[in-house]
DNA sequence: GTCTATACAGAGATAGAC
DNA sequence: GTCTATCTCTGTATAGAC
């Protein structure tokens, strides 16, 4: 699954290539659909991976003792982050979104991860005092979805969506 | 470029066969590559037609004489609506976006219609009374970019995401 | 579970006639 | 400009041995 972002995150999911994923994971084509019903079911599991990951991050950033502004902050800023990891990570759940657009079986978990996403943010969001949370936090998902993939495109630099994001923050908070 | 726009918003970018699109066009496949070199370049002939054709879009309600507050909520409106043109464009659109991530031929034309757009939404927000008219332009812009690929997942409704920009509109003209 | 070897299909691209 | 026919290569998927 490690090999499948790092091919996905390099050459989308059009451009992955079964051979190329074995060759990334250092094994023979045969062992993929050995382990894996076919291509499809490859990235299926790829989407679950990356899923399971951003959920992970999620709840770290919940787990801390800040205040729920600066958790918020923290959640939400996340995503855009320069660590090669987190890029990679990025990539790969934008070219997933993408493609549940054309391919049905992606889109019960992306729905799935969304939401729960959605609800962790309208959740601080209600603490930090939001008078719309549901609104919001479909908001500033949204938002950091469309800002990610400007970032990757190279339609804006890292700092100036990160500016942006912070910015709408403030405006939902009121200040 | 009508056809090549149909058969990416109903197939994808990734799902665009040459031999697919000559039939959707009533042609033979080697007259598409007469026309076009290759696979490549059908694509970067389809973004300058949907750019093209968003801008006209843009330009027809940036020519009304409404109020700048209603002129920027059509403007940004007019992507997420109903109409199977529309909607096609967007995801075409969405599609071509998606794609430029890995395609370094397709980001020149995406960062320049990107700007154009930026810019049109910028002078909206300050005729509208905006405080930071530049950061609400990309704010609003990203945003609706990531509502519509969200729509087109199936992840939130059309109305719903309607009401989302709508909702950040207001956040950013202060009501 | 894992490999090597290979069958098979699909899709991009071109040749050559009209 | 446009077509039919076809070449070629790439990539998915499987067979069968270890």
């Amino acid at each position: 699954m490690e090999a499948a972002v790092r091919v996905i995150a390099q050459h989308g999911v059009r451009g992955l290539r079964v051979e190329q994923l074995a060759a990334e994971a250092g094994v023979s084509t045969a062992l993929i659909y050995y382990h894996f019903k076919d291509r499809g079911g490859v990235l299926r599991a790829a989407l679950e991976h990356v899923n399971q990951r951003a959920q992970d991050y999620t709840d770290q950033a919940l787990s801390t003792t800040e205040e729920p502004r600066a958790q918020l902050e923290n959640l939400l800023l996340l995503e855009l982050r320069d660590e090669t990891e987190v890029a990679m990570n990025s990539i790969a759940w934008g070219e997933l979104r993408a493609s549940a657009v054309f391919d049905p079986d992606l889109r019960d978990p992306l729905t799935a991860t969304t939401r729960a996403w959605n609800d962790d943010v309208e959740t601080l969001l209600a603490r930090a005092g939001a008078t719309a949370p549901a609104l919001a936090a479909e908001h500033l998902t949204a938002l950091v979805e469309g800002l990610s993939e400007r970032w990757h495109t190279g339609s804006i630099t890292l700092d100036r969506a990160r500016a942006v994001l912070t910015h709408a923050i403030a405006r939902e908070l009121g200040d």
